[in-house]
RNA sequence: GUGGAUGUAGCUCAGUUGGUUAGAGCGCCUGGUUGUGGCCCAGGAGGCCGUCGGUUCAAAUCCGAUCUUCCACC
C-alpha cells in the first residue's frame, strides 16, 4: 500500500505516480468518475472497466441515507454491493451535509442535519463518518471536513478551517480496516495563511494522502490556481495530492502542473446527461441544438470511443429529443472516455518528459 | 346542401365589458452548470391575431362577406 512517484516533470510540479490499494493500482495523475449512490450514473461497471476507469468515487452521505449501512453491511461492503472490484474512494459526507441538507446544527462532535430526501433527522461527525466508511470498505477514506462557503470573511474561514482540523484529528484516531488509507483535507478558503496553517496542521496529524477542498465553489479560476500555488508546496511531496471536485479539462491540466495527482468531478457525467458533449479542444457542444438534427458526423471526429465510432450527432440529438435513455448513456460514455484519455495523455507526456509542451498544445486541435 | 363550431408564435392554446409596445407552456437560439437531485437557472429570437371590407377616437375583440378545418343532419 502507498504512493510511489515514478517520474517528475523537470519544468513544473507535475508528477507521474502509482498509488497502491487493496483493490489494485491507480496510475496518477488520475481522473475518478463520480458514483455517488453506488453507481456512476448511466454506466455499468463493465463499461467503466472498458473505459479504463481505475478508481471511482462513492459517497458517505448518500449511501448512509440510502440504502443505509445495515444493507451495505449485509452486502459485505460497497465493492461487492455494486460489483466493482477496482479501487473506490469515498467522500466523508462533510461536503454534502453542507451543500444538500437543511436545518444544520454544528457542534464540536459533528453536524445535526435533515435529509434532503425526506427531511428525517441525522447526525454525522468524524466518528460516524469513519465508521460508515469502514463499513463501505473503500480503499481511500476521506476525513470529515466542513467545506467553507465562498465567499467567507477571514474570521469565518478561520473558524471553519480550525473546526475541520479538529474533526480531521478525530478522524485520524478512528480505527479503519486493514489497507484503508485516510486522506486529510486542506481548507482555509482563499486566504494564503489559512491554507498554509491548515496544510501544516494536517501534515502534523499525518495522512496517507492530502486533499485540497473548498475550491471550485464559485471563486474565479485564477484564484483557484493561486490557492493551489500557495498550498501544494506545504504538502509532503511523497504523498498523493487530491484536488476535490475539479474540474474542466483545462483545470485538470493546469492543476497537474501545480502538483495535483488526483481529481474527481461530476462535470463529464452530469453534462452528458444534460446533453453537452466534450470535443477534443476541451469545449462542449449542446447536442440537443436543432442545428445537429441533420449532422451525420460523429460527436467528435478525433475520438475513437464506442459512441463516436458508431453513432452520429443527428442520432444522439434524436435520442435526447425523444428522451431515450441511450442518449445519456452514449454521451456519458463519450465524455468519460475523453476525460480518462486526457489523463492518460498527461501521464504519457510526463513519462517522456514532454508535459510542459503537452500543457501548451493539448487543446489546440 | 343546411345548421353549429373553428381559425392568435414552429406546436397546443389564453386573451376579461372594444383601450398603450398581443401572452403562456412546449419547441428554437445564447450563456451558465465543478467532493451529482436524469435537472435547473438567466437571457433572446419569433405573430399583418385566416382573408377582404365595414362600424368606432380606438378592433384579436363588434358587424358583413369569403376561405380553412371539424362535427351533426340531409
Amino acid at each position: 500500500m502507498g504512493f510511489k512517484i515514478l517520474k517528475k516533470c523537470p519544468d513544473t510540479r507535475a508528477r507521474r505516480g502509482v498509488l497502491t490499494t487493496p483493490h489494485g493500482e491507480i496510475n496518477t495523475p488520475i481522473f475518478m468518475p463520480v458514483g455517488t449512490r453506488a453507481s456512476v450514473k448511466a454506466m455499468s461497471p463493465e463499461e467503466l472497466v472498458k473505459l479504463n476507469a481505475e478508481v471511482i468515487l462513492g459517497n458517505t452521505y448518500h449511501l448512509f441515507l440510502k440504502p443505509g449501512m445495515e444493507i451495505i453491511g449485509k452486502a459485505r461492503g460497497l465493492h461487492k454491493f455494486m460489483a466493482w472490484d477496482r479501487p473506490i474512494l469515498t467522500d466523508s459526507g462533510g461536503f454534502q451535509v453542507f451543500s444538500l441538507s437543511s436545518l444544520r446544527k454544528i457542534t464540536e462532535k459533528g453536524v445535526h442535519f435533515a435529509s434532503h430526501i425526506d427531511g428525517s433527522r441525522f447526525f454525522l461527525g468524524p466518528e460516524e463518518s469513519m465508521s460508515i466508511q469502514r463499513t463501505l470498505g473503500s480503499d481511500i477514506v476521506m476525513a470529515f471536513d466542513e467545506c467553507t462557503p465562498y465567499p467567507s470573511d477571514y474570521k469565518t474561514a478561520e473558524k471553519s478551517m480550525l473546526q475541520t482540523t479538529r474533526w480531521e484529528a478525530v478522524s485520524r484516531d478512528q480505527k479503519l480496516n486493514d489497507g484503508q488509507q485516510l486522506f486529510g483535507i486542506v481548507q482555509g478558503s482563499m486566504y494564503k495563511d489559512l491554507r498554509e496553517q491548515s496544510a501544516k496542521s494536517l501534515v502534523e496529524i499525518g495522512f496517507e494522502g492530502y486533499a485540497i477542498g473548498g475550491l471550485s465553489v464559485g471563486e474565479p479560476e485564477d484564484t483557484m490556481f493561486e490557492v493551489l500555488d500557495w498550498t501544494v508546496p506545504h504538502l509532503p511531496e511523497e504523498k498523493p495530492h487530491y484536488l476535490m471536485g475539479v474540474g474542466t479539462p483545462k483545470q485538470l491540466v493546469e492543476s497537474v502542473a501545480r502538483g495535483i495527482d488526483m481529481f474527481d468531478c461530476v462535470i463529464p457525467t452530469r453534462l452528458a446527461r444534460h446533453g453537452s458533449a466534450y470535443l477534443s479542444n476541451g469545449t462542449t457542444i449542446p447536442i440537443k441544438a436543432g442545428r445537429y438534427s441533420n449532422d451525420f458526423a460523429p460527436v467528435d471526429e478525433n475520438c475513437d470511443c464506442y459512441c463516436c465510432r458508431n453513432f452520429s450527432r443527428a442520432y444522439i440529438r434524436h435520442l435526447f429529443s425523444v428522451g431515450e435513455i441511450l442518449g445519456m448513456r452514449l454521451l456519458t460514455l463519450h465524455n468519460l472516455y475523453y476525460f480518462i484519455n486526457l489523463m492518460r495523455k498527461i501521464r504519457d507526456s510526463l513519462e517522456t518528459g514532454a508535459f510542459a509542451e503537452f500543457r501548451k498544445t493539448c487543446f489546440n486541435s
